[in-house]
DNA sequence: TTGCCGGTCAAACGTATGTTTCAAACAGAC
DNA sequence: GTCTGTTTGAAACATACGTTTGACCGGCAA
């Protein structure tokens, strides 16, 4: 027991239920219960439901963002005066990601559902929280891709941006529903690790496709 | 006015403050009062809820998806006997999508961030709806697809199109946002014309990148 | 006119939410 | 053991939600 058991029993069930069901379909109460706590101490510790929200993702994201900046040194240093290459830099991101002690079995996979809901469902508050404390290393990652893509115009590298970060946080946040749909179709097991490495190649291939036309193809065409 | 202005009234605000907020954040008297007619005309016109979310998507997905329809058949139609390429298939959906008729200057846009919802938000009913209605032009896209990309596996394949899928509806969904920040930062005007162009060519190299490695590379590496 | 009927309206219904209250239980220091 | 500050507990609070109700309006057929 010793101090608050009941602060981490909150935390547990609140990041399983948000990652389930999204932020504004869970209550409060369906936290409380299934943390076997009572309803007034969300409040009594956290002091509202969005400071809950917060808390959850700070659980996460600030030894992560730790162990990012470590990965970004490592990098940085093994590349001494080079600048990263875009492959590196993604797998830098993935593999402190994927490394990242777990707290239970799902672990990683319900945080990605989580960053996914926090992109897509437009929770102002989060956005907010996220941007104000986590800038640091976002930068930084922003920074590595900007120079491991030199070819890239300014516009262009924006524009790939947002498409790797849609397909990144759409396809974790529905990671779950996507395995289960492939497990019954084609009776294929797969691992959150399994998918990241499926993901990034196809990230750095997207990233780095010969200059986008702006003019649709005539109509008979082929890609490289 | 003649008969049921109130009907449109409703849809349209809907959809719109569904794109900007999500479903469960919209209140129906949010809906009423921006439409301007008496809470009571939803459940009176729809039913529930629900079923004016369903009514939201169909009134863009109907017509859709027999642009759609038509499309694919030019296309095979062209391709007498050879399957059309990845290029070819990628362009067909977004022009159906890009040429359809728009209510409003907004228009495609807003819907592609409520599909992008659709997918997110776990409204189970929203999906099983979708599923059942419109599972004929995608299963079609899914074939052709498949056979554009014979040289991937199943597997490969099934994620691959989750990750366009989330790049896309990610892009769209969020695409006012970004075209402001594009903006401000670059002082770039961007239609959506335009990121589907640029999307497009980014979707066929990721689709068509180099197998995918299921171990992080050892340590120096860079992709084609 | 009369009678109807699709549509609108204000008001209320029942339920669920986030939050607050205040008394009881508890822990550790004196 | 007693006191003190912290944590729990059951209950209530105020508010917001989706939905339902029943009165009312306007046009049109009989």
């Amino acid at each position: 027991m010793a101090q608050s058991d009941t602060v981490d029993r909150i935390l547990d069930a609140a990041e399983e239920l948000f990652a389930d069901r999204g932020f504004s379909e869970t209550s409060l109460r369906m936290i409380t219960s299934k943390a076997k706590v009572n309803l007034a101490a969300v409040n009594y510790h956290f002091g509202s439901k969005n400071a809950l929200i917060h808390a959850v993702f700070a659980r996460f994201l600030t030894p992560f963002s730790a162990t990012l900046e470590n990965a970004f040194d490592d990098l940085e240093a093994r590349c001494d005066g080079e600048p990263p290459t875009l492959n590196q830099t993604l797998w830098a991101l993935t593999e402190s990601a994927v490394r990242m002690p777990q707290r239970n079995e799902k672990g990683i996979s319900i945080f990605m559902r989580l960053l996914g809901l926090a992109y897509t469902q437009s929770q102002g508050h989060l956005r907010k929280f996220l941007e104000q404390e986590y800038s640091q290393p976002f930068s930084r990652f922003m920074r590595l891709l900007k120079e491991a893509t030199p070819q890239l115009s300014s516009v262009d590298r924006y524009w790939r941006i947002q498409f790797m970060l849609g397909a990144t946080a759409f396809t974790m946040s529905s990671s779950d529903a996507l395995r289960d749909i492939l497990q019954n179709k084609l009776g294929v097991e797969t691992t959150v690790q399994e998918i990241a490495a499926r993901l990034v190649p196809f990230l750095a291939a997207g990233m780095q496709a010969e200059d986008a036309m702006l003019v649709p193809p005539s109509h008979k065409s082929s890609v490289a």
